[in-house]
DNA sequence: GTCTATAAGACGATAGAC
DNA sequence: GTCTATCGTCTTATAGAC
């Protein structure tokens, strides 16, 4: 049962790197010394490694976008979930070719309406258009800028509070 | 001549959906009505097609890079460049399969590197911790909130100036 | 649980006719 | 400039032995 786990960890750093389709289930067994047969005893498919990679980050989004938290707490939130599941969120939230076989895993809601539904949130209802910019920028903070920040370790304490000020400082004009 | 600019319309479609890697020239050329061989007289490989989209855009954010602007004036090419260049950021600058293709075409410096320098000098010299962050902050309200504000579209210039606002105040505390 | 071997087809790219 | 046909390789996935 650890040896899912390796191929799991493995596949993500490549996905990372690669793609989704530009890594093959050879590339993935070789560099664990292992052959391709062995890696299918643990999953059925390529498709159920990516599933099993990110299903639970997709849960926790979904979770957040049907929350109905105020925005700090909202963007609180996204930042804490970005940042937990930063290594995946890394290699798989930016990979179109893993996107659209998630999109095709029998899934009702795909990345993109999760996140839309996100920032609608963050927006409140009927709002301006500037407000509506707002929102986008706010989110865009918490996100991609959590993200990029946090490229390869851990978010410190500190810099927690000075991304989420900072998102909402963008949101609030 | 016109032949290949329909051809990189397609591939650039097709990238931002499935990814550089899980497009195929046969995906191209069948939407086109033609033979992979036709393609070939245009383009001498799958490499050369991306090298073509992405040529320009990188070239710009590269100047960005080297420009030694002061910060409201950066984060206003930022901008201008994500969206002056939108469908092609949309569908390759977050593309890993791609992103590795574009490093091995005998370029010096890579797109992960340019915005490294692009923060950097949003940051200023010898910035303090806070102060980086709110740099990484602010760049992904320009890159990434353009990015999916205008998501399809054009960016107007009212949204232009609110995203820009939203940047700054995301820069300083 | 892991191996070797292989099926069945998709892939990038080319040859040569028109 | 575009076609059909094909080469050699890589791909996902399985069969069957250990």
């Amino acid at each position: 049962m650890d040896t899912r786990r390796r191929i799991l960890d493995v596949a993500r750093e490549l996905f990372a790197a690669r793609s989704y389709a530009g890594t093959s289930i050879a590339d993935i067994t070789g560099r664990l010394g292992m052959s391709k047969a062995a890696l299918y005893y643990h999953f059925s498919s390529k498709a159920e490694i990516l599933s099993a990679l990110v299903a639970e980050p997709l849960a926790a989004y979904e979770r957040l976008a049907d929350s109905h938290l105020p925005p700090a707490e909202l963007l609180a939130a996204v930042v804490d979930t970005t940042a937990g599941y930063l290594d995946v969120v890394d290699a798989i939230g930016s990979d179109p070719s893993a996107r659209a076989v998630i999109r095709d895993l029998s899934r009702q809601r795909g990345a993109d309406e999760i996140n839309a539904t996100i920032v609608a949130a963050l927006a409140g209802p009927a709002p301006s258009e500037p407000r509506r910019v707002r929102a986008h920028a706010a989110y865009a903070v918490a996100k991609h800028g959590t993200l990029s920040l946090t490229a390869g370790g851990k978010l410190a304490t500190h810099d927690r509070a000075e991304i989420l000020a900072a998102a909402m400082r963008a949101l609030d004009a």
